[in-house]
Order: C-alpha cells, then sequence, then structure tokens
DNA sequence: GACAACCTACCTTTGGGTAGGTAGAATGCA
DNA sequence: TGCATTCTACCTACCCAAAGGTAGGTTGTC
C-alpha cells in the first residue's frame, strides 16, 4: 500500500530545490537538509548515494515540473505576446512564488542557479544542463517565430539570437532581482522583453 | 625603493581574480592559490588575514580596471552604438582575453560571479557589489540617454528599464558562453541589443 | 636590530561518504 | 493462521580530506 511508503524522499528533493535555488549546489550540505527535515544526514545518503545523484533528482524534477506546466497551455488561444508573458511569469513563479513566500526574492531559477555554477558540476548534471537549455532555446524560438508569421512580432536579427537573448536576460533578471529583493526588477526586465519584439 | 617589494600581492590577487571567474568566491580556496604560486597557504593570510579581505581586494581591483579604462575613452568622438559596443567589447575582453587564451571561455565577469553567489557573501562584499551595480546601471543608462538625444537610439521603456536589461543580458549571455564554450553565443546576445536601440 | 615576507606545524570545523545495526512493515510459505 | 525471512527506512558512530585560520619560527634586506 502507498500509505505505508514515507515521503522522506520527495521532502529532500523539494528541500534540495530550494536549497541550490538560494545557495546553489556547491553552497548546501546534506546536513541543512537533515537539519530542515529532522533527519540524519545518513538517511539521505540512504535514498540518494552521493549528491550527485541527489542533484540529478533535483533537476529532473525541475525539468519535470516545466514540462508539465507546458503540456497544459492552450497555446491556440494565446498571442504571441501572451505566450511570452506567460513564460515570463511561469519563470517567476516556480522560482519565487511556488512553495515559497512572494515578497521572498532570495530564490533564482534551479536552471539559472545551476548554470552559474557550470565549472564546478558533475559531468553528468552538466549534461542534463546543456540538454535543457537546448531545448529551451528551441522553445522559446518557437514562440517568436510564430508571433513572427502572424505579424505579431518583427524581431530584428535571427530567431534563435533572439531567444538567446530572452534567455540570457531572463538568467541576469533574476540575479539583479535576488540582489535587490525586489521583483519589480525582473519584471520590468520582461516587459522591456516583449515590447522590443512588438512590431510599431 | 619598489625594488625590494615582492610582487607576491599581486599575484594573488590576480590568480584569486581568475579562480572567482571560473569557480566563484566560494568555489576555490587558499590552497589552489598557493599552489599556483608556489608558496604555502600561511603566506596568503600574511597578506590577506582572511578570505573575505581577499574577496574584497579582488573586487576593488576589477573596479579599478574598469574606471581606468572607462577614464581613458574619448567619449566624444563616438556614436552611442561605437560606445555600446566598446562596452560589450572590454567586457568580454576583461573576461576571456584579458590574460587569457582569446578562445577560453571557462570564465565569466567578476562582477557576474559574485552577483550569481549573492547568499553567499560576506556582507562587506555585498555592499561591493551592490554599489558596483548601482552605478554600473546608471553608465549604461547614460550611454543610452545620449543615443536617444542624437535619435541614434529609439528605444522603447525606460532609459532604465533599458539599462537593466542590457546587464541582464550581459550577465546571462556570459553564463551561456560558458557553458557553450563559444563567444559567439555572447557576440550574437549583445549585437541583438544593440540592433534592438537602433532607430528603424 | 627591525621589519617584511615567507615558512612549519598545528587547530577546529565541516564536507561527502561508509559500515554496520535496528525496528517494524511486508511477504512467502507450511 | 503462524512463523520466518526479507526489505524499507531509518539510526549511531565512524573515516578522511579539505576548509579557513593561528602561533610562532626563520631568512634576508635596509
Amino acid at each position: 500500500m502507498a500509505i505505508t511508503k514515507t515521503d522522506t524522499k520527495e521532502k529532500i528533493v523539494s528541500f534540495a530545490t530550494q536549497l541550490i535555488e538560494t545557495k546553489g549546489y556547491n553552497g548546501f550540505s546534506y546536513q541543512d537538509i537533515a537539519d530542515e527535515l529532522g533527519i540524519k544526514k545518513a538517511s539521505i545518503h540512504y535514498h540518494f548515494p552521493s549528491k550527485e545523484d541527489l542533484g540529478i533528482a533535483v533537476f529532473e524534477a525541475f525539468m519535470k515540473g516545466v514540462h508539465e506546466h507546458i503540456a497544459q497551455i492552450d497555446f491556440e488561444s494565446l498571442t504571441a505576446a501572451e505566450k511570452l508573458a506567460g513564460y515570463f511569469q511561469y519563470h517567476a513563479e516556480v522560482t519565487l512564488v511556488k512553495n515559497h513566500d512572494a515578497s521572498d526574492c532570495s530564490h533564482i531559477s534551479c536552471i539559472g542557479a545551476l548554470t552559474s555554477e557550470w565549472n564546478n558540476l558533475p559531468e553528468k548534471m552538466r549534461e542534463q544542463i546543456d540538454n535543457f537549455n537546448n531545448w529551451h532555446v528551441g522553445f522559446v524560438a518557437s514562440i517568436i517565430s510564430d508571433g513572427v508569421a502572424k505579424k505579431e512580432f518583427c524581431h530584428v536579427g535571427s530567431v534563435e539570437g533572439q531567444a538567446l537573448l530572452i534567455i540570457a536576460a531572463t538568467k541576469g533578471a533574476l540575479l539583479l532581482s535576488r540582489e535587490k529583493t525586489s521583483i519589480e526588477i525582473y519584471n520590468q526586465i520582461t516587459r522591456q522583453l516583449i515590447e522590443g519584439l512588438k512590431c510599431k
């Protein structure tokens, strides 16, 4: 029966996600999680033998959340600008609001935090992150292409270049928001991105 | 006489800068520097009693470089687009080329690396970083204002918003370039930023 | 002799990780 | 049904390496 199964494993992943968002992969320890959950370090090693295993699980849960979110969107009913706005909002929500206080800006997104630590990550995690970022560029590019096809967006340069710009700016915007402890910075930057794409 | 003075202290700051750019403030140790310079850990503590002291020295050297670079620019002779292009190039050079191999993308800028580690930094370093970022926004905003006044730029939204966008995108662009080990990503993103500002 | 610039030798704390034990639930089978 | 076995999810008690940092000595130059 599922009743007997404990939810410790999910709790570990959940709290580790928060720790990665706030302190980074190399900035948290098994002890941090043990203290929070009221268990011993060795119990975490039982569920995740090495820290790399935990890091991979955290990122997989993150990707699952992103893909599930996208799967439920009714793309047909939205303008390209609305899609982008939704993307930006989700990015903020998953980072700043979901499970957390809306006014708490101490988190940055999982993918942003891990990309920042690129040179200090285990090889397997780098592969995951690289794959996700590749998919990510394609996803944003498809929204832009759509907007251009509908004559809603009049972009300059290549679609891929615009997608890269949006992804780079989003990562940077979360960093600045955290520093300034104000989501307004993030909102301001993302609004600019959408306005910059619209036909005048 | 200056001849007798050793240059160990400068070498420490220089190598620590590279370590921060590649592995972050919390990702390097005194031992890393000792090994590189062929001295003992305790000798580094002689010059910089605590790691925080070293971190502050590194950031001060970084800021000094930026301000010296700006002081030598003949702003009168440049268009706003040229100023921005120069800014982007300096940002890349100070990170990727100066002292390093031009094809080596394993570094991100000092300010970018430290902003990424915001929650793990000593208070004094946060103050430095915050001050620099404030100045930074003002500096970029002044270039944009100038471009608008000369009718070279037709920006959308506020000047400050555009400046924030540029700074955020630049930070993110360096992260992506490092991940992809290609400066082309950075160049592509910064080109888009300039094109986006120009009047059509 | 004083001082700068190192050194050796040490300390404490924390990191990831392991070995081996145990209580209790689930399962196999006579 | 009853009992033995196995498995899950923890535990205590370690290990070793590396971290930042300190105390106090040595060496060479003014």
